[in-house]
RNA sequence: UGGGGCGUCGCCAAGCGGUAAGGCCCGGGGUUUUGAUCCCCGUAUGCGUAGGUUCGAAUCCUGCCGCCCCAGCCA
């Protein structure tokens, strides 16, 4: 018997990828008893981006695969001078409107400290860490560099009391901030540089976003993080490459203490997208130097900034999925991403009239006052969106590009002499064109054939064109913003120069005296339509006001026109 | 001779010894009251490169070349 399944549900497509094969690799190996959990680590210092979404589809896919898994959220918050709970409330609302949800496992890593600070002691009471009072700069000395090896600390031998001692004071207060630091002991000649010692514990005397007061010591991240995990469980700790160096610390840490259990370290090449930038601290510069407006600008790579700007949670899961987890470098053309959102709303948009750079036509044989209203379909293809009646009279706006006095070859839109369909409406001619003083096209003037109503050609005469347009009466005045990309070149950070050379200054235009049809009058906050030949657009519920309606262009329609004529 | 990674179509990406999937882009055609959507068709004798092993190699071995990451008391 068919099911129901085959029309209903969607179809999602995964694709193997070598992290998943591990997974599933394990589960089949019963390792970790079958379970899979995994984790999603942000630092609270930002908003998340584009490149999170892939790692955030990867973390909470994994498990969701699998009969018996999870994903945490984890906020990985050891840094207090960065962090703020401003960036964990934006992190967790745009977790949660990717879809995903994490449950009950929402964690911090400072949840831990108490835990933390007694694995620390552990470590130096097995002789394996050591209080270190050398100066940032000396400890670079100390360190050698990437081809000659480092050299011990001369603090590395102290006894373990002392270093109990000495490491107590730290926690207590009594020690100015970088002063010294507590140190894993491990190997200064190490071709590894991440295991010449590296610090696991700091001297901070601030103020924590969430335990206050309670530290003025904060361990790093190789510390806390492999520990974290073990804590949690987690089976799984799926990263970025840049982290592959730190595995042998991960596994030094976890193999010196006596912990919970084991995860496993894999590292995958984190997104790049072409024409813009995913760094945390370059995005932060923009919003704070007023390059763009926020954090949620909708031409800000970030998941705040591209809800705003109409993007749809199950188009980034789609995209994230398309493009795949290697652990190649790679970039992304944007068109993959516009490609996903179209896909997207084509299936869902309701489609509208709007016209963004109006022009007037007087349609001169239509009767003066008369008004009709006209069926409209909300989808081309999918009837159950519906229809809705739009209204008709003497003058209406069209597109001033739709209009062409001299067109090129293969023009079909409205031209002098020449007949166009007006989309649900009538076939119209053009009669004359009207002028001002310097020769710009002011108005046009068309007549039409009342046998057409609906757009229909009862006498089977093929027109070529059909635009759309909106009735000068009813018409509802909107703002619209297109968006262009962000940088103007494909990789910004790439050659000499700071990258905010490479802005692209037309990445935001804004049309103000755009006409859209009556029934955007009143919509839902966010609601996204097709404007009909134009593009996708998303109601800016920020922006709008009481009679004053924003829109923002999410994407273009694919313009094979605007191609042949180039 | 520092260490760690990576190199399959313009951009992604399957493949893991049996004779190069798929998506995006691009080109051609069809349907269409959106020059949209949709539907066909086309696009690597080739898998960084040079050798080797094998009946057979993108897949195994060796050398070479190229690219990325690492010297924060950031994550």
């Amino acid at each position: 018997m068919a099911t129901e399944n085959n029309t209903t549900e969607e179809q999602v497509i995964s694709a193997p990828n070598f992290v998943r094969n591990i997974v599933a690799e394990d589960v089949k190996n019963n390792k970790n008893g079958g379970k899979v959990v995994t984790r999603f680590p942000p630092e609270p210092n930002g908003y998340l981006h584009i490149g999170h979404a892939k790692s955030i589809c990867l973390n909470f896919g994994l498990p969701a695969e699998s009969a018996n898994g999870k994903c945490h959220l984890r906020f990985d918050d050891t840094n207090p001078e960065k962090e703020d709970v401003e960036y964990s409330r934006a992190i967790e609302e745009d977790v949660k409107w990717l879809g995903f949800d994490w449950a009950e496992d929402l964690y911090h890593a400072s949840d831990y400290f108490d835990q933390l600070y007694q694995y620390a002691v552990a470590l130096i009471k097995k002789g394996k860490a050591y209080v270190c009072h050398l100066s940032p700069d000396e400890a670079r000395e100390y360190r050698g560099t990437l081809k000659e090896p480092g050299k011990n600390s001369p603090y590395r031998d102290r006894s373990i009391e002392e270093n109990m001692q000495l490491f107590e004071s730290m926690k207590n207060g009594e020690l100015a901030e970088g002063e010294c630091v507590l140190r894993a002991k491990i190997d200064m000649s190490s071709p590894n540089i991440n295991m010449r010692d590296p610090i696991i514990y700091r001297i901070r005397k601030v103020h924590h976003h969430r335990t206050g007061d309670d530290w003025c010591i904060y361990p790093m991240y190789d510390f806390t993080h492999c520990l974290s995990d073990s804590i949690e469980g987690i089976t799984h700790s799926v990263c970025t490459l840049e982290f592959e160096d730190h595995r042998p610390l991960y596994d030094w840490v976890l193999d010196e203490l006596e912990t919970p259990c084991h995860p496993q370290q894999i590292e995958f090449a984190r997104l790049n997208l072409d024409y813009t930038i995913m760094s945390k601290r370059k995005l932060l510069e923009l919003v704070e130097n007023g390059y763009v407006n926020g954090w949620d600008d909708p031409r800000m790579p970030t998941i705040s900034g591209m809800r705003r700007r109409g993007f749809t949670p199950e188009s980034i899961r789609t995209f994230c999925e398309r493009i795949g987890v290697t652990k190649k470098d790679s970039v992304i053309e944007t068109g993959v991403l516009e490609n996903c959102i179209r896909e997207d709303l084509d299936k869902k948009a309701p489609r509208v009239m709007a016209v963004l750079d109006p022009i007037k036509v007087v349609i001169e044989n239509y009767p003066d006052g008369q008004e009709e209203m006209l069926t409209a379909k909300n989808h081309p293809n999918d009837e159950t969106l519906g229809t809705r009646e739009i209204p008709f009279c003497k003058e209406i706006y069209i597109e001033r590009g739709d209009f062409a006095e001299e067109p090129p070859k293969k023009f079909f839109r409205m031209k002098p002499g020449g007949e166009v369909r007006l989309r649900y409406a009538y076939i119209v001619k053009c009669e004359s064109v009207v002028h001002d003083e310097q020769g710009n096209v002011i108005e046009i003037r068309c007549s039409y054939d009342q046998e057409t109503r609906g757009g229909k050609t009862p006498d089977g005469r093929k027109i070529k064109g059909t635009i759309h347009w909106v009735s000068a009466k009813h018409a509802v005045d909107a703002e619209v913003r297109l968006y262009d990309r962000l940088f103007n070149v494909p990789n910004p950070d790439a050659g000499e120069g700071d990258y905010k050379g490479n802005l692209n200054p037309e990445s935001l235009e804004i049309r103000v005296n755009c006409k859209v049809e009556p029934s955007l009058a009143q919509i839902d906050a966010e609601q996204r339509y097709q404007f009909e030949r134009i593009g996708y657009f998303c109601h800016d519920a920020k922006d709008s006001d009481e009679g004053v309606l924003v829109f923002n262009r999410v994407a273009t329609l694919r313009d094979s026109w605007a191609k042949l004529s180039r």
